[in-house]
DNA sequence: ATGGACCCTGTAGCAACTACAGGGTCAAGG
DNA sequence: CCTTGACCCTGTAGTTGCTACAGGGTCCAT
């Protein structure tokens, strides 16, 4: 098992610069070199690597990531931690959920009621100028 | 109307650094200088921050804003790109919202798994080290 | 005259990469 | 033997939308 950076990347689906950058954020360990300097991976490496780029898919940020590679150089510890992180995570990304809702609901109202016509007269633009316009607040006629 | 920096930043709930930001990357119009050098704001850059804040605030980015307010300075003109603006944000907010409930579900699914434990045999970091276990994949035996 | 609240410029930091520039190495083909 | 092209190396700067200083100046009240 040596392989070379370009190999690693394409193995695990990552650029090689995103490789050599998570090696700089001490993400994954620095590799052996060759005589010529190339970095030369073992299967140890592809298979931190690979997780971290599932933990990545899934969105976790490169702190979780961080602890959760700790956590997985120690298996006889208790997985709570391991628990208390991913819930942490799933719980921002409902809130993310929500909060897009809002937004679309938004969008979707605002472009409902162009009309076409000028952009003088048109609705989107009214709301993106006066917010009130928005959530059916009416200023006092 | 003669707003100093931080008046115009309250009334627009931004903060004074973000106001300096929009002026230096030509979104919020250059104002008038004071004999002392301060920045003094009128009525039409109100006017204007407000509809940047409103745009932000609905997840349109910067060149979008920059598109709008363009727009917006012809009011005669035809809305239809506006309307495009519009719709593209919302779907560009839609894929997101579905990527989203994706990861939501795999993640859900992942920590229903974990029935604590140790590490070494946490469903959360088998699925994180071998992304096969996640979606009903199952290597051939 | 002195304190505190404001203002100024300019620069650096955040996340997580990505994209060069300006080199070195290596294997295959002519 | 030499060249060509695909790799590899380091180091730095760009992306997005701010935010946070540092190191000054101004203004008003006490």
């Amino acid at each position: 098992m040596h392989l070379k950076i370009g190999d690693l990347a394409n193995a695990t689906g990552t650029k090689v610069e995103t490789v050599r950058y998570y090696e700089r954020i001490g993400l994954l360990p620095e590799p052996e070199r060759t005589s010529s300097n190339y970095r030369s991976y073992s299967s140890g490496h592809l298979d931190r690597l690979n997780f971290i780029r599932h933990a990545r898919g899934l969105g976790f940020d490169i702190a979780d990531i961080r602890s959760l590679l700790g956590l997985a150089d120690e298996p006889e510890g208790d997985c709570t931690e391991v628990d208390r992180i991913a819930s942490g995570h799933l719980e921002a990304v409902e809130r993310k959920i929500s909060r897009l809702i809002v937004l679309r609901d938004e969008l979707t109202r605002m472009i409902g009621q162009c009309r076409g016509g000028q952009v003088g007269s048109c609705r989107i633009m009214n709301v993106l100028a006066d917010h009130s316009l928005c959530k059916g607040e009416h200023s006092a006629s």
